[in-house]
DNA sequence: TGTACATCAGTGAACGCGCGTTCACTGATGTAC
DNA sequence: TGTACATCAGTGAACGCGCGTTCACTGATGTAC
């Protein structure tokens, strides 16, 4: 049966995500605590076994909604970008939008990609397709510059052969798009991605941000 | 009165370390335990008082010994490279070996530029002068090419006055170069930094290292 | 060489703490008659 | 409009756990005579 619907529900499921990325803005990640969740609100701990059957579960509901963040500004980003254009310009729109989003979202970042939380497993069936998600517009962008006939690739044979097994599987799961798409977007995210878990992770000030992207695009 | 010293007390201690280091790179450096550390030695935990006072002592004590580590790689790095050499050299086998050094030793790298550990807090007295030696060799380069009029400087207006402060403070207390040298420092070490915790903090295969620090060199 | 003593690294029990999780409950709210 | 009932979000007590830390202790070792 349909589980009706109390006003109160939604509120207190969205102040117990709220309250979860302010402790970990404020302590880390890895001090995420149902009890001291609890405490901020004014509520017992098993209060929160109404919404989270365990504390995993939030933890995956925490991660899940940072990839969506993260997709939905990549999404804005190329959404943005004037159709007919460069699909550098198009890449860079991609680079700069992490960024923006990292800095913006910084506990996000920090669950995503930061240091794993100790006791915590992530299920994969759960948290991949997030995070496919949020990869969809880099890859999309890519996958256009390929048919366009604008993406050189590398020999086949210069791929590792254990990564290429693993982009091959993933491309099965999520089928987004050509193996060397997926193998040229990751590099592109992870270098942008050096960059800015670089801003992020030390208290330096923010340096200017050089337009990462560009010189990715082997055409 | 000096403490006389037992063999058995450098081996120990020697090994409280390494059975830390095995499990930071197990659990993750916020999992650190004593109690987990003495069951690893077949020791009862209270033992472990006897070499360090507290917890966070340890904790104070691997993160020194993973700068000097760091250090000494960065150093060594310096002294291979013949005299008389460009200083981009210089620059670029630091760069090199800065990451070769986080490869080798992740769980350090972690420790010191990872997540910090939720209850502890550094005594800046204890692991500033580490922290500060270990990017000794890199200043001392930098200093070297400004001496032979090869740096060149933006102008003074443009840094941030804040950080203009607190660079002043720290050439104050260790005398190591020209703020702007300081200043510049960071500049290139960030940028390696950004690129090496990508390479280190996802398990994706390791990327050619593009030998990164060169286009740094403002000359 | 043998005995008495001091040292002190490691033991085992205990403490208080915060954690995740369970359980039977209570009491406000919405619904049916 | 009023009453009886079902629902179910939140309570409070309790559990077992691992943690850091303390304390009085023990027993092997090295030293002095």
């Amino acid at each position: 049966m349909a589980r009706p619907k109390r006003i109160d529900r939604t509120d207190l499921l969205i102040e117990i995500k709220a309250t979860a990325w302010q402790q970990i803005a404020e302590n880390g990640a890895a001090a995420l605590s149902l009890r001291a969740i609890a405490r901020a609100l004014y509520i017992t701990a098993p209060a929160i076994y109404n919404y989270y059957p365990r504390r995993d579960d939030l933890v995956t509901a925490l991660i899940v909604d940072a990839y969506t963040s993260m997709g939905d500004a990549q999404l804005a980003a190329v959404q943005e970008v004037p159709p007919g254009i460069h699909h550098q310009a198009c890449l860079r729109a991609l680079g700069l939008a992490y960024r923006q989003w990292a800095v913006a979202y910084p506990q996000r970042y920090q669950l995503i990609f930061g240091t794993p939380i100790p006791g915590y497993h992530a299920p994969q069936e759960i948290t991949m397709p997030a995070a496919s998600r949020s990869l969809e517009p880099l890859i999309a962008c890519l996958e256009a510059a390929r048919e366009d006939g604008r993406l050189r690739f590398l020999n086949k044979s210069l791929l590792p052969e254990a990564l290429c097994r693993q982009l091959d599987e993933w491309q099965h799961v999520y089928p987004l798009g050509n193996v060397y798409v997926l193998y040229t977007a990751l590099v592109v995210w992870s270098r942008v991605h050096g960059l800015v878990s670089l801003e992020i992770g030390r208290q330096f000030p923010p340096f200017i941000e050089d337009t990462p992207s560009i010189y990715q695009l082997q055409n």
